[in-house]
DNA sequence: GTCTATACGACGATAGAC
DNA sequence: GTCTATCGTCGTATAGAC
């Protein structure tokens, strides 16, 4: 008797976001494609914000798998490389969704998703760091990548060179200064 | 027979982000403050994202003296350090503000105020990198002090330890790989 | 229970009179 | 340069049809 799903609905709000961008993402335009009037999207999620908050669950969950898969069966240091640029790889290609997981509005009370997805993260660079800076050395590499991404998908950077070096050299920087404050 | 100015609706529209934050930032609103109506906005600025601009633009060049006022009379690394605490100081002294600084509807097409208010970052890091590279570390180091920064004002950090401790190490860390990587 | 029709209030923006 | 009046779109609340 239902003419639309959850699970539906979440995924005709992530192809809007993925193909026509975050600012044509309206419920109207979500209902349209799932075949529903605007108001019938409230009987599943509480609002959009709790529409969006599915999305990014997902999205999350999806960077999350992609790291994981980077990380797989390499030695700490060439994990950290692999995941970078796995992360880098993630924001180019949807950029959108991107910022829709680090969006300040639609943040998890828990942060048990944030904390899972980046887990392999946690692991290589303590590993790395030496184990006392574990969290710090994570937290370094996760502000680095979000910082470089960030900055390459809004533009924002003084855009001197090309990116591709810019982004090595500072992993690779960050990397080094990390592997020296372990000894 | 004007009623309000261009730099009154800037500051208007400054002070209503700063105290009551950009979501509460609306045309109405400014009107309101300088004491106008929402449609008179438009004599002046062609649209919302022009007056944004303008108030992006000042706030850029108040970020831009903080740290040239922190790297002043101080050795390479010291100032990079200093220049990263005004940083990190602006951006939680007014978050709405640094955000508007980075948000990638309103950037400019010349790039020259960014360049100007970073020049203090580049001539510090370059020094600390060596020639070559000077332009590589300053797009390091600004990618992690934004990722640092934002991280922190947005919440999204995975959000174990203190921020103080975590940011001191990240930057530590960066410089001495850096300056690791210039030998 | 599920969806539709209708509508409300706020937003950004425009047209035209003074 | 400012006003009033108004448009189109947004999120979303409500009431009722199947």
């Amino acid at each position: 008797m239902t003419k639309t799903s959850d699970a539906q609905i979440v995924e005709a709000a992530r192809l809007i976001i993925v193909l026509h961008g975050a600012t044509r993402l309206t419920q109207r335009a979500v209902a349209a494609a799932v075949g529903v009037q605007a108001p019938s999207l409230y009987k599943r999620f509480a609002d959009k914000a709790a529409l969006l908050r599915a999305v990014r669950a997902q999205a999350l969950a999806d960077l999350g798998a992609r790291l994981a898969a980077a990380a797989q069966g390499q030695a700490p240091a060439p994990a950290a490389m692999r995941m970078a640029n796995a992360f880098r790889a993630f924001s180019a290609e949807c950029p959108d969704i991107y910022r829709l997981i680090f969006d300040p509005a639609l943040q998890d009370a828990g942060r048990g998703a944030e904390r899972a997805a980046l887990a392999p993260f946690e692991t290589a660079l303590a590993k790395i760091a030496g184990a006392g800076q574990g969290a710090s050395a994570a937290h370094a590499m996760l502000a680095m990548l979000h910082g470089l991404v960030r900055l390459e998908i809004d533009g924002s950077a003084p855009a001197t060179g090309p990116h591709d070096e810019a982004f090595r050299f500072a992993v690779y920087a960050l990397l080094q200064g990390i592997a020296q404050s372990a000894g």
